[in-house]
Order: C-alpha cells, then sequence, then structure tokens
DNA sequence: CATGAATGAGTATTCATTCAT
DNA sequence: TATGAATGAATACTCATTCAT
C-alpha cells in the first residue's frame, strides 16, 4: 500500500486527531489512553504512531488545529460591520449551543496542560493574544464610528472581553447556567452605552 | 472514641492538603504522585491514606476548601459600600498579583476534572453559582442606588462579570498579558456609565 | 513491614541480581524480560524496581559484581608462591569445569554491551586491566627469581595471559573442545622455558 | 526460472550484508531495527525481506560469511613458510590496526547470540575448530623443523594460540591497552625458545 | 520485484493502594 | 497510628513482519 499522496496522510491524520479528540473530551487527556484512540480511529497502534511520534504529539497538533480554528472564526467575525454583531459572533463561537463542543472540552483540558507544558502554553498564549487582538480592533473600529465612547481604554475594554469569552467557555465547560446570549446583550448595552440613562 | 485530638487530625490534614496543594500547583494533578505529596508534607504513605482515603479525596477535599475560601472572598467584598470595590476586590482575589497563586493554579486543574469527575463537577456549579449570586445582588444593589442604569437585565451583567473573574483566572494562568487594575477600570466604567458620552 | 535493616536489603538486592543473574545467562540480556527476573526471584515488579532503578542498572550492578569477584580472584591467586599456579588457577576460574558458569555467561554478554554502553565498557577496562596487572606482577616476580627469563617483555607476556583468559572464557562459552588443562599446562611449559631444548 | 539474474540477487544481498554490518557494529544486534538496515541500504522493507526472511537470517547470514572469511584468512596464512609469520599474519586479522573493524565488532555480538541460538553457535564452534586445527599444522611443522620442541603437545599449544586470538578480538572490542604487535613477538619468543637461556 | 503502510504482540516502567510490623 | 515494602494493573511506545498495490 505504498506511495500514498499527502491528501491520503492528512486524512489519516485527521482521522487519528478526531478519534483522538472524541476520546479526550470524553475521558480527559489522561484517561484517554492511545489504545481508546486506536479503537475509535479504528486503526492499530502502529499506524497511528506512523503518523504522530507520541500522545503528546496528538494533543499539540490538536491545539495547533484550534487555535488555527479560532483564528478563523476569528477572522470572520471581523468581517462584519457591526463590532457588538462580531463579539456577538465570536461568544456565540465558544460558548454556542447548549451542548458543549467536543473540542471545546478538549480546549479546557488543554489549558490545564498548558501550565506545565511549555509547547502547548505557548501555542495558548499566542491563542489568547489573538483574541485580545482582535476585540482591541473592534473596539477602536467603534470608536472611531462614535459606537463607544472614546473615554474608554480599548485595549483594556479588549482584555475584558476576551476574558468573557474564556470564561464563558470555562463555566460552560462544567454546566453552569449560563444565558450567553442575554450576557451577549448586556456587553452591547453596556459598550454602546444604551443601558445608561 | 478517636485516640487523638480532632485538633491534632485537623493539622494533619492541613499539612497534607498544603502539601498536595504545592504539588499539584507544580505539576498538575496527574503528574504529581502520592509519594511526591508524602515526601512535600514529610509524612509517610500509611500516614498520608490514614487521613484520605484516596488521591482523589485529596483533590476534592482541595475543591471544598477552594469553594469556601471564594465563599470568604465574596463575604468580604459584599460588605463594601460601593459595588464596584467590590467588584474590584474579587477580580483582585481571582487574578491578583502578578504571580499567579498556587490554588488559582489548582483551581484551574480542577476545572479539567470536572468535566469526567461528579464530585468535583458539582462543587465548581457551587462556586460559580456563588460568584453569579452574589455578583447579581451587587449589581442590583447598584441599581437601587442609582449607580448603575434599571435598563439592565442584573441577571446577565452578573453572569458576565463572572464570566470575566474566570476568565481572568484563566488568562493568567497561562500567562497572558493582562492588565488586571485596567479591567477592573473598564468594567467600572461601563457599568456605572461614567464612561459613556 | 517498614524499617528494614541494611541486610535485608542487602539480601534483596542479592535475590533478585541472582534471579537476573539466572535469566540473562539463560535467555540473554534482551530476552530475559523484567517479569522473567520477577518470576524467578518470586517478587513483583514493583519491588523489583524499588531496589533498582532499571533494567539497565540490574546489568550494571552484575557486571560490578562481577569485576569485583575476578578482583578476589587475583587477589587470591597472587598469594601463591608460584606464578605458574597462580595462572592455574585464574585460568581455573575463568573457564573452569566442564560446565560453563551462569556469571560468566553473563559476562559474555556484557562484551557485546560493553560497545555501546560507556559505563559497562568502563567496568569491563577496569576489569581487563586488572587481570594484566596481576599477571604483569606474576610474570616479574618470575623473572626475580629466574623460573623465567629476564629477555622477556613482561608486559607483552602479561598482555598474552590476559588474552588467553578471556579467550578461553569465549571458547568456553560457545562450547569449544577446549583442554583448558592442558593449555595452562603448555603455557607453563612454555613460560618456564621447560620445553626447550 | 528467475526473473533476474543470480549476479543481481548476490549484489542486492551484498547491499545488506553491508548494511547490516554497519548497523550492527554501530548499535548492536538488537538495537539496530530492520529499519535502520533498510535506510543504510537504501531499500525498503520489502526489499530488504525479498532477499532474507528475517532479521535473524541476516545475521546468521554475516556469521556465515565471518567464518568464511575467517577461513581464508587461515589458508592464506597457512602459505607462509615460517609458522611464527602465519600466526603474526592471524593475530594481525584479527586484532589489526587500532581501529577495530565494523565485523570484528559484530563478531563480538555474535558470540552473545552464540548461547541461545544453535544456528549460529554452531557456525562459531566450526569456525574456532578452524582456528585451531590451523594453528595444530602450524605447530606440527615447526616442530618437524625443529624450530618449536617436540615436548610440547601442538595441540594445546594450537589451542592456547586460538585463545590469544579470540581474546584480543573480545579486549580489543571493548578498548583495552593491547600491544598486538608486542604480543606477537613474545608468542615467537616463547614459541622458538628464544627468550630462553 | 519493489514499496511502505499497517499490524499487534511484546516490554519496560510507573504509581495508587494495601497491609504486615 | 505510623511506616514503607510490596503489589500488580495499567500504559506508552517499539519493531519485526506482512501484504495490498
Amino acid at each position: 500500500m505504498p506511495r500514498v499522496s499527502e491528501e491520503y496522510v492528512k486524512d489519516k491524520k485527521r482521522l487519528v486527531l478526531d478519534a483522538a479528540a472524541a476520546c479526550f473530551a470524553a475521558k480527559g487527556f489522561h484517561a484517554a489512553t492511545v489504545d481508546d484512540i486506536c479503537r475509535q480511529a479504528r486503526l492499530s497502534k502502529g499506524a497511528v504512531y506512523g503518523y504522530f511520534g507520541s500522545k503528546e504529539d496528538i494533543i499539540a497538533a490538536l491545539k495547533v488545529e484550534s487555535v488555527q480554528r479560532d483564528a478563523a472564526v476569528v477572522r470572520a467575525a471581523m468581517q462584519r460591520r457591526e463590532p457588538d454583531q462580531a463579539f456577538e459572533a465570536m461568544l456565540d463561537w465558544v460558548a454556542g449551543g447548549t451542548e458543549m463542543d467536543e473540542r471545546r472540552l478538549t480546549d479546557i483540558q488543554s489549558w490545564a496542560v498548558a501550565m506545565q507544558n511549555q509547547r502547548i502554553g505557548d501555542a495558548q498564549k499566542v491563542e489568547s493574544q489573538l483574541w485580545v487582538d482582535a476585540l482591541d480592533l473592534l473596539v477602536q473600529e467603534s470608536q472611531k464610528r462614535g459606537a463607544i465612547t472614546d473615554r474608554l481604554d480599548s485595549a483594556a475594554v479588549a482584555q475584558m472581553l476576551a476574558c468573557v469569552v474564556y470564561g464563558a467557555m470555562a463555566m460552560k465547560s462544567w454546566g453552569a447556567d449560563l444565558n450567553t446570549r442575554a450576557v451577549t446583550a448586556a456587553a452591547r448595552a453596556l459598550l454602546t452605552g444604551t443601558a445608561s440613562a
């Protein structure tokens, strides 16, 4: 079965990564064994190790994908004309739906790993900076258009909104009662000053 | 009737819990071994297992403590006359200082466990509800005093602020650039409408 | 079962080492598994790993013992008044009996490892130097007493005799026909010149 | 009727064998993987397995070659008129040069395998008998010519010299200080009695 | 014949937990 | 109660070998 296309390799990696994400979401990074992943992917151990050097490599690859996916979401959100719509889209993405997405669950796990693992930690930092920067731009744009007052420090507001994003992810992960839509509305009201007298 | 005083038992448990917190913060729940904890506590394995039935019990006890500590902080913050000061005190507590507190690091770990472990998950839910409820009260009070407009849904704002609290903890844990003071200021400005035209 | 004497630990290590030597002699370093050793020692895996950090550590400990044992044999042989008797004793030790000693078999294995493993390699070098030095002294003494002619380079003869010692070990290990007694006699005749016209 | 010429097959086998010898010398029989050999030979796994049924077959083939090579050396040495020159040539071959030959390193490895593997063990026995027989002839011839005294048991001397040969190989393999030339000289002096008064 | 992806049995090692002293 | 040696299930990873293309 030699000489396979790059496409083939990519598909196989996809298979492994998806299986791993499912296992990690269900059992956590540690409790999910490589055997679990193999079973889920319907692949032998040797095959999995042919595509990834170690379990940690799989986790790292998943984190990289997560960052890329976030970047794509951010880019898409930034296309929206109304900043508050962009923020709403972002919050929807991270905490959307009632069911917590498999990937989101995996993300929380990686926060715990980020402290001990430089590679994951760095990726995590990059990811959060991505959100902060995008939100900063969003706020500044709104300020230019007069939708948000100039008196606010855009960087501070961006950081606050990033905190809301990550906090919503966290709270959703443990099943806290969280009305994402209401939170978005409150944030919009606060930012645009429509709530103020 | 126990052979040793309750005081003695309590002190020993304290010793184990502190040692465990240190180990967990340094290495993570999984990488930290019971041996590590014993070494750190200068206690034998038998002794540690005399006070806690399992490693999981230690983690759970730590979580319970964390919830209690949070409750105390919330209570104290609620004593402050100015709601925004209370919020500032809260945010200081969770994300305060430049260095991430040992316990905070342990908390993030427990988020990852909460998904798979009912016991930890329930405690986590209780904890977050605690914050939400307190913040709700805070907002309502401010609204009564006219510091925050009635137009806002206090529950939604409270949830948003709880997200900020947890998000700040998360971001701090992986070393993101986060100016807690500026975030607090921004939140205050937004809430009190002092930033609006 | 705590607080055991040093004697106890020493005995346990002995147990493991003996079991390991038996397994290694029977199957070779690689084919003999840690499980084999545990079974042979009637000890659990955890117990074995409590005394030795790794399989390699066991192999190294065995090599150290082998060197020490050789040193003891050399010392004992050097007590003999007649140099040729000393050499005979040495050769008897390394290639003695019809059956190859368990430890001898293990030694040959370690030669193969010595090339790739610094630790074992160094020990092996020390060991062979031991033989060479002792044999050199022996030859020199005989030369002083006139039993061996001064014309011979004692160092060269010592090296040659060390080669005989190791070569005999090797040949015995693969079951070559080797009459150790005859070889010793020939060596004696050559050295003392009793064979010459 | 084979599709490819015998020549072709022979060349390929040569390629594999040379690659294997290099890998075995560098890492040892066990640590060297079939993948290593394939990489070294710039051949695919399928190709290698097309020429040899297993890793063990490669090792055995290498041993057979080694025996053949030894036989050739012995034959060549036996052409020399002076027995001591023949022995010198032999010792030069096995322990010659300052650098240990790749094949010699592989040989030592095979000694360790010989104990557990009948096939290798038998080949090894044949090989050593080869040396012993040749050396015996050599000694007898010298005795006929009066260069070595009749008083010596030629078989015993031959065995001793074979031990020197193998011992030198061993000691060289672990980097012991060994002056092969001096050893040869000493052996010659002893055998010819030129060292005796 | 060649290729190299897939297989899966095999192995060293770790670590939570128990229990004899 | 305290001790820490012993237990052994669990797990990540390797590598000789096979076989579809």
